[in-house]
DNA sequence: TCTGGGGTCCTAGGACCC
DNA sequence: TCTGGGGTCCTAGGACCC
């Protein structure tokens, strides 16, 4: 049996963790440059905000109802999954953390009771010590799983947060009141042509011939298919441990047209690209950097371009990575527009270790590596920029906007053991 | 004024090889 | 006039996820 924890309004409850006057209020956490809604409480969603709504579409509905608006905290929320999934980890089996706010688990029984008995007392733990509400359920694959927390978090909120989908008898009931969109897997495009062919619950998806549903779609379409009708299809794969591609990218504060500003931004994105790849101890092969104008303004030409750059050597140096990365920009970088994105992107990303082996290629990494190594140091302990690089300049007209962060927001204190209402009685 | 960011997997098609 | 068949590898782009 899967297991699969999902934690509820994930970002709105991390602020609630450090506010808990935001308890009972519709609130919303809004993406970078304070572009769209995210993240939604129960309140929020109640007033009809849908996900990913542009900010500014909903301006009235926010003055009226009182909606409490928050610039997202990327750097909290990740510091409060890692408590979630530290909590969780030490309960279950092969924990597979699946996003920021969820993670799959292994559950080692088939009786409803023992299942029972091993997740429920998880959900009012992690509420307990991290202050974050989780919804848990369990099932034989991970479809049904998903199905099980999300029927968990609309049906059980005010009892246990938990609900099993075992009984294959009874699961069929279910999946007929489940929208075919709904399902795991199932995006837009698919359930737009499901629909054409009268194909609307789930049930209905499950109740297709399997070999209709492979030539019609894909293999992607026919496991979702059979996963609902209980096989298991989750691959044995061991839990990929590090990325194949990492990327920075962000929307700008304002236009950018010279490329003195626009170079500042790939520098800083380069760098933590740079970072995240020796977190995970890797090295790249391949640089890519892409710029884009604004698609909304209809008074300026529209330019986008990207270029991708093989590296004479894999490496995992911010300084070559920043090389690579400029030599990109000024390919692609044309005078007269103005640009409202950049991007930075690793690929090809290899183990460190295997290029460990090649000593004969007269090669400068072992010195980059010591660098970059006491850099990361430095910065782990007195900010991320401390040390950083000269081209990453402090001309930062290109950073994007954060509007709605409360004032106060001092250093994450340390929870160890207390429940969140002792905490913050400050 | 104003529309996010970071991933994975699959597939089709081209280059190349024998 | 006419031009194989089968395979691998790589890449770009689409669909999907949170």
């Amino acid at each position: 049996m899967h297991g699969l924890m999902d934690c509820n309004n994930f970002f709105v409850s991390c602020e609630r963790v450090f506010n808990p006057a935001l308890e009972g209020k519709p609130v919303v956490v809004l993406s970078n440059n304070d572009g769209c809604v995210i993240s939604r409480s129960n309140e929020a969603k109640a007033l009809g905000i849908p996900m990913g709504i542009p900010v500014y579409q909903i301006r009235d509905l926010v003055r009226q109802q009182n909606v409490q608006v928050i610039s997202g905290n990327h750097t909290l929320y990740l510091d409060l999954s890692n408590r979630v999934m530290n909590v969780l980890g030490s309960e279950v089996e092969r924990l597979a953390i699946y996003s920021v706010d969820e993670a799959f688990f292994d559950v080692p029984f088939d009786d409803d009771e023992k299942i029972y008995g091993l997740i429920a007392p998880i959900a009012k733990k992690i509420k307990k010590y991290v202050g974050i509400p989780v919804s848990i359920g369990a099932a034989p694959s991970r479809t049904l799983a998903k199905i099980a927390s999300h029927i968990a978090k609309k049906e059980r909120v005010d009892t246990d947060n938990v609900y099993l989908l075992t009984d294959m008898k009874a699961v069929p009931e279910r999946l007929k009141k489940i929208p075919v969109g709904d399902v795991w897997g199932i995006g837009r495009r698919l359930d737009a042509s499901l629909k054409e062919y009268g194909i609307n619950t789930a049930y209905d998806f499950t109740q297709m011939s399997r070999t209709w549903v492979k030539s019609q779609y894909s293999i992607v379409a026919e496991r979702t298919q059979q996963e609902l009708l209980g096989h298991d299809y989750a691959q044995i794969t061991a839990v990929t441990e590090s990325k194949q591609t990492i990327t920075t990218s962000r929307s700008f504060g304002t236009t950018v047209r010279d490329i003195r500003t626009l170079s500042d931004a790939v520098v800083t994105f380069a760098s933590n690209c740079g970072k995240r790849l020796r977190d995970q101890n890797s090295l790249t092969g391949m640089v890519t950097v892409h710029i884009r104008g604004d698609m909304h303004n209809e008074n300026m030409p529209f330019y986008t371009n990207s270029c991708q750059l093989r590296l004479a050597m894999p490496t995992c140096s911010t300084m070559e990575i920043v090389k690579y990365a400029l030599l990109a920009l000024r390919s692609i970088y044309r005078e007269g527009y103005g640009y409202k994105k950049a991007a930075v992107t690793l690929s090809d990303i290899t183990d460190n270790r295997a290029m460990q082996l090649n000593l004969f290629e007269p090669t400068d990494e072992p010195r980059q590596k010591k660098l970059m190594k006491a850099i990361d140091k430095i910065n782990a302990h007195c900010g991320d920029t401390a040390v950083h690089l000269l081209a990453q300049g402090s001309a930062s007209t290109w950073k994007p906007h954060m509007t709605y962060r409360p004032a106060k927001q001092g250093p994450l204190r340390i929870y160890s053991g207390m429940t969140r209402k002792e905490d913050n009685n400050d």
